[in-house]
DNA sequence: TGACTAAGTGTTCACACGACACTATTCTAG
DNA sequence: CTAGAATAGTGTCGTGTGAACACTTAGTCA
């Protein structure tokens, strides 16, 4: 019996939600896309897996990784009986990426405009779209989608990327402001109209 | 690398939230309690797997059965490299159980009063324990622990239960009436005092 | 300097939740 | 048969939280 990781990394670009896909080169789904993700070694644990597959199918170091769910049906994987854990990731639009990969073989796409992925990583994916969602409710996910110092306005495209729906404006601002995850910082973003200040984490 | 199910069977018992484990026989931690579980065979699914460990060493069919978190420490299991997918189980307390067991090796303990666990089965019972906390907020956890017909003060002690806090009888009584999930039936139930009116799950 | 763009700001209403105490019904024991 | 014990059952008010809703301000660029 093997075990594999597979990870879903989201992102944000363009106002919207976003996750890296890798096209296999080898058998079974050849030339198809499937998350990043591989075995887990024998003295590794399988958290260490998932952040080792990340640095080197992604090139993405020290990222907010979590757990999500482990899919074992017999026959999710042709090659024989394997089981995955699967986990989810946020990098900031900022960070550069695929390092370690063949950029023809690596890609963003929008969570909303899948191409056919291999094995049951549809699955994955939906199961990961689903928690980011829920999580937003009751914490603070969407930090680690934002570079250290963020507008608003920013962290509202964030918001609304993960849920697919609009936000009022004034009631986001007051909801997070409120509820003290941010702090003000005396600078400010001087991009093109108006200039917007910037937060940071409380925390 | 081989890959168990352990599953946190709980109960309500005496007002109290119990968990179930089994003592040992075998080497390593013989004669020390832990959760009932084991090797996931070669041809079913994890979920099967659980199921059928929870009726081998449980005695017990067709209960509510939820994956919790996969614990892939290299580290954990004395006898190798043993990743081991937690579950989390429900069972009213009038189930008859331990049906396939010698009664001397499996008992009921109330989760805030456990013995010694073998391997890291303290922590897959915390987190099964925060899990259920949780779910209580935002889902209709907790009919798994009743029969079909149940009285709002039985639905409430199940709450409070796993909650580990009193709760006020009638803003208790308001929220489950108000938000739809029990329907009244016909039936009383006479147990000792004032008869009480026996409610069903909505769905 | 006028037009465009994004930032920033308050009020009102409905609903959910928590705190809080007494009456009603049945059984049992004297 | 009557008193007491035990559990079932019930309503109000204050507070906080979330949703709806529109205009002003500051800066850029043509």
């Amino acid at each position: 019996m093997r075990v594999t990781v597979d990870i879903v990394l989201f992102t944000i670009r363009e106002r919207r939600l976003h996750l890296l896909l890798i096209r296999r080169l080898a058998e079974p789904f050849a030339g198809c896309f499937a998350l990043p993700g591989g075995f887990v070694l024998p003295d590794e644990s399988v958290d260490a897996a998932a952040a080792r597959e990340l640095r080197e199918e992604a090139g993405v170091e020290s990222v907010y990784l979590e757990q999500l769910y482990t899919f074992g049906e017999p026959g999710r994987d042709p090659r024989g009986r394997i089981i995955t854990v699967a986990y989810y990731a946020m990098v900031p639009q900022t960070q550069s990426l695929q390092a370690g990969t063949d950029a023809a073989d690596a890609a963003w796409f929008p969570v909303d405009a899948l191409p056919p992925l291999a094995f049951d990583h549809l699955a994955i994916v939906q199961y990961a779209h689903t928690r980011i969602r829920n999580k937003l409710g009751y914490t603070n996910v969407g930090f680690e989608l934002l570079p250290a110092k963020f507008t608003l306005s920013e962290l509202q495209v964030v918001h609304e990327a993960i849920l697919g729906e609009p936000l009022d404006k004034r009631n986001f601002r007051r909801r997070v402001q409120l509820q003290g995850i941010v702090k003000p910082t005396k600078e400010f973003q001087a991009t093109g109209r108006k200039p917007a200040q910037l937060f940071r984490f409380k925390d």
